[in-house]
DNA sequence: ACACGGGATGTTTGCGTAAACATCGTCTGC
DNA sequence: GCAGACGATGTTTACGCAAACATCCCGTGT
């Protein structure tokens, strides 16, 4: 050989090279049937107990580890789970994809990440396409839009799915908040406090969650008898906050705002506090989340809390419960949200 | 058969169940060898036009999708990268996985998540022994901890790895921030505003990239002969800024606070509001990490932009080399920081 | 004492793919 | 017109593992 530094390398007769040993090296060395090496790697109790220690001391002295290629070939099942996803992800999806793969982790599956660049449709249908060929069991989509409903985009049959946040219910499992309660918990506090209306800085038309919440917000209006002011659409950034805040600030009978996350509540809070209209004081802001940096907003933002562990949770023993079953199930699970009040909102000036 | 709906499920001669056409079902179908169909499924060119669009046809109607498992087992190779990293993960760990994902989708790898729910030594052990039974060709690791220093955590010998934030540079291939040239840009920004000197509110000690920073911010007011007030120790969250926002702000000679990251100077600076201490006029305040809302802040913060995306992207170009190359190179790769100057940072009003 | 049962262990086989090698037919150059 | 070459395609094989089946051995009941 040229190479040759350790010494160790000692390319014996068998160049197995990179290749680490398999199941009948360990077998050869503990002087028992490759089927019995297997019977210890698998965890089966009907290997005798000294046959299993001597297979383990041989594991451990050739530094065995099963090839879980051959594994996957075998059994057909893989052990893993992918996610689809957009590649600039929102702090709930991040949360919700920490849920699932610790739920994952607690159940013997790894997850494969399948970033989504842009949310066109091409990306989207090429991401479904590269995971057709990815070793998955079941699939968890957290891509909010309505991309899904094209028909073009088609997953592997037989392939379990569940979605989050979607319209899909109909045709795919669903795990998601419940956007609309939460909507209407942030309108009917403002409300209850004396506003006579909610201003509403909306999240892009293209989400399914910040229509649901527009919706409730409008319904909860309505049927306070409150006047619906002109939606503002925002793409959930502090920046698009920050500018329709400008504008609203400007209008002295604006007074209570509910915008559809805590980043763009962030930029509205700035926005007012450039104008000099005080917060709560002269205006009330509610968000729509509760990050973790929302208590440390100035002043402490009073938001809706979404409980995205418990959603990431459910979406895996729902995927799990479909790969084991086989059983293809569809319909909505909601997972409940509740108000955190903080100190962006209070009575209005003229109710004091 | 007793279980029978759709009708669809002829449970016919070959009852292959829920496994897939294979290369032998396309061959028959388009009457070609198995070999030909593996030919035009990994895109090799020498196969006729005519017999290639046959294959393709043959491969649509069937719903033919590779087996991963097969072609991993036979090639050696997973095209899947692992990354191992904290459950609960900061902003930049976030955007670095995300860079990471986005460059490995690029280079036709797929990345395969291990969460370590609590980094104990025992957690992240397991972590790294449960990734040894995983399908990767490499590592990736953003665990910012001395917990990697252990003798005990061993990763599988010719396993290549990438590390991001750590000491480890003479053991394994390490790519980080500058840490050390951004926390000097952000003490001589406030240094050169005229202050006298820098307080500092520093990251948990356990983290490698605090403690880089707080090393350079000392080094910094050294060098300016300023004198070194004592260090404050954090833990990244805003509440733990906040605290010791409130300990600060109650000290009148306290000008200018160096917080080791934005989420810890967003609590300085809600604490600096409800002391009635305005934000710069009365305490300048600077942050790390260039988060998204940080401009949102009020005021905008001025902080230190880390290039996340080029640190994720460089692991990726780093790993890669060292999986097609099997070649183990260590040490470290640094990329630039730069300061972003916003308006939480002025004169002291003492020079005004 | 002997048949039987059951636990421990071994042997055979095939999962789907791609490398290595084999074969076949056609085209080129002289 | 024929040897040689080369491109297209087929055949064989092994990757590492675990299910299915086979075998062996020892203890137990009658």
């Amino acid at each position: 050989m040229t190479i040759s530094s350790t010494g160790q390398n000692i390319d014996a007769p068998t160049r197995r090279a990179s290749r680490g040993p398999s199941m009948a090296d360990v077998a050869r060395e503990a002087g028992v049937s490759s089927q019995t090496v297997s019977r210890v790697s698998n965890g089966q109790n009907n290997v005798d107990a000294a046959t299993r220690d001597r297979v383990i001391a041989a594991m451990q002295l050739l530094g065995y580890r099963p090839n879980s290629a051959a594994r996957a070939l075998k059994t057909g099942r893989f052990r893993s789970i992918g996610v689809i996803m957009f590649t600039l992800s929102t702090f709930g999806n991040m949360r919700t994809l920490d849920a699932i793969a610790t739920a994952s982790a607690q159940a013997g599956y790894s997850i494969t990440l399948i970033p989504v660049a842009l949310p066109t449709q091409g990306e989207v249908a090429g991401a479904f396409s590269r995971l057709s060929e990815q070793a998955v069991d079941g699939i968890v989509i957290i891509i909010e839009a309505h991309i899904l409903d094209r028909a073009d985009i088609t997953l592997p049959d037989g392939m379990p799915v569940v979605i989050v946040d979607s319209d899909a219910g109909s045709r795919y499992t669903v795990v998601d908040a419940d956007q609309a309660q939460g909507a209407r918990l942030a309108t009917e506090h403002l409300l209850k406090l004396g506003h006579r209306s909610v201003w509403h800085i909306a999240g892009p038309r293209s989400s399914f969650s910040a229509i649901r919440r527009t919706e409730s917000w409008r319904t909860t209006l309505n049927d306070a008898g409150a006047p619906t002011p002109e939606i503002l659409y925002g793409d959930w950034s502090a920046e698009s906050g920050y500018q329709h805040g400008l504008t609203l600030g400007a209008q002295p009978d604006v007074t209570a705002i509910f915008a559809a996350n805590d980043q763009m509540a962030l930029g509205v809070m700035r926005a007012l506090h450039e104008l000099g209209r005080p917060v709560p004081r002269s205006v009330s802001v509610v968000g729509f989340d509760d990050t973790e940096e929302s208590s440390s907003f100035w002043p402490p933002l009073t938001t809706v809390h979404q409980d995205f562990s418990e959603v990431g949770r459910l979406c895996i023993t729902a995927l799990l419960h479909e790969i084991e079953t086989t059983a293809h199930e569809t319909g909505t699970t909601i997972v409940p949200t509740r108000l955190v009040v903080r100190e962006s909102t209070a009575p209005p000036a003229s109710v004091r």
